[in-house]
DNA sequence: AAGTGGTCTAGACCACATG
DNA sequence: ATGTGGTCTAGACCACTTG
């Protein structure tokens, strides 16, 4: 055991206005902890934004950017007239982000990207209706697979409108740069995309590449991505074997959110 | 073609004070589609938030909202001294919901689980370690599969707590609930949980189960729910074969974001 | 020094729900 | 009628960045 000068936990109860920290964060953090102490249980309605001013000293702009922070974080619900209630944990809430596919795509010194094959082809149906163009219409096919340590990590196939009135020119090609889509970059030509995941099974070619054995799982990641004139521009997918990737979410308030110092 | 009386897109220039529609969702509506039709590009400055209170004929505060909100859509960033920039499109800001889930879980004349089983066992050394028990303690243990229109949809194993000092309350095993914990419902009991999704392979029994022929790819949804006194309570895991989920996500403006009426 | 984002105030008015 | 959430104002002050 360990002596500690300052608490591990947050127990605060009032408003430090000389903290570093903003009084709407720190309102935040103290019904948080409130709510995971089951001060506050779900169904409980929380105390009336004029209460919260009064309670803490504080405006009521200030008490309502908390209810609305901690309404977007799932934790509260709030209805017009009648009050502010604690929500009850809901997985259909829950959300994960790809913030585990950046680290699997980050370049180091291990990494290792293998053009597969980069050439004009003519789209087939699928292809084509995925792109809105003509079937048989020329576009980039794009085949490489990512390795990390030696170890095949993940294979990219991508089709990319092909335009002769407009040249190849270097943005184009980003488009499918992976640290540029996934690290943030600048592309100017892309306005939005659309994702989606699917479990799928490796075909043989693909455990082939990968150097998995047959059968094996992986996750199927589609990405279709329009330019400002709402066209498709590149249509792909990465395949990414079960073992390199998982992705985690939590619903309710987690003993970190709520064990947060707000000391000076 | 069709006569339009009113546009079908919004062209707003100006906040309309009347409009039931709060004015910082108008400006929000305004800044979203200016950078769709790209006005402002990603890397672009966008208009100081006092340019923008003149301009629009709001007060800081209203701005502010609209900005934090654009950000928060990750659509824009700032950064303090500097200024606030719209952002290129980045992969890995996606966020994917469990919407579909919920969906799938969603109880109709159609519907059916059977229980597979239902009993009282030894935990064997992971589910002691998951549920930060002794070996051997005993352990509430359910199977449970969930059909819909005769087709098996999913299937559910899951370890409770068994506690003889505390009865099996009904609250207790609506735990598992599928609609409570999808729908919402209030789990007084429950604080937090960690969610965990791979791709996997059937086993040959799931497959038998679940009536899909092997080898079969599937989703592995796995819970983990804790107590007020952050003690494990719930472990287990959802099987869904591929063909029965998948996940979508979306980056940057989508249209239907842009095209928003803010008429009166 | 000037301009930027970030926070906050102390009220106001409105829409809605309840008794 | 009262209390609730929801929006908005017209400033203020601070921290930060840039020239």
């Amino acid at each position: 055991m360990v002596k500690e000068p300052q608490p591990l936990f947050n127990d605060q109860l009032e408003i430090d206005r000389d903290s570093y920290e903003p009084a709407y964060i720190q309102l935040a953090n103290i019904l948080r902890r409130q709510i995971a102490e089951g001060v506050f249980r779900p169904g409980d309605q929380l105390p009336s934004e004029s209460q919260l001013c009064h309670r803490y000293g504080i405006s009521p702009m200030t008490v309502r950017r908390t209810i609305n922070l901690l309404a977007d974080e799932g934790l509260i619900s709030t209805a017009q007239g009648r009050g502010t209630f604690v929500k009850g944990i809901e997985l259909s809430e829950a959300t994960f982000g790809l913030r585990e596919l950046k680290d699997l795509f980050k370049p180091d010194q291990q990494a290792h990207v293998k053009l597969l094959d980069a050439r004009v082809v003519s789209a087939d149906e699928r292809t084509a209706r995925k792109l809105e163009i003509a079937c048989g219409a020329p576009v980039i096919y794009i085949r490489r697979l990512f390795s990390r340590a030696e170890q095949p990590v993940f294979y990219h196939r991508a089709y990319l409108i092909y335009d002769p009135t407009r040249p190849i020119v270097e943005a184009e090609l980003d488009v499918t740069s992976l640290q540029g889509l996934f690290a943030g970059g600048n592309h100017s030509l892309l306005k939005f995309g659309t994702l989606n995941i699917e479990s799928t099974l490796l075909t043989n070619e693909e455990a082939e590449l990968l150097k998995r054995p047959y059968p094996c799982a992986a996750f199927y990641l589609e990405h279709l991505f329009y330019d400002y004139d709402d066209h498709p521009l590149s249509w792909g997918w990465f395949i990414i074997p079960a073992d390199c990737l998982h992705f985690t979410a939590q619903v309710g308030v987690s003993p970190r959110q709520a064990i947060h110092s707000g000391g000076k």
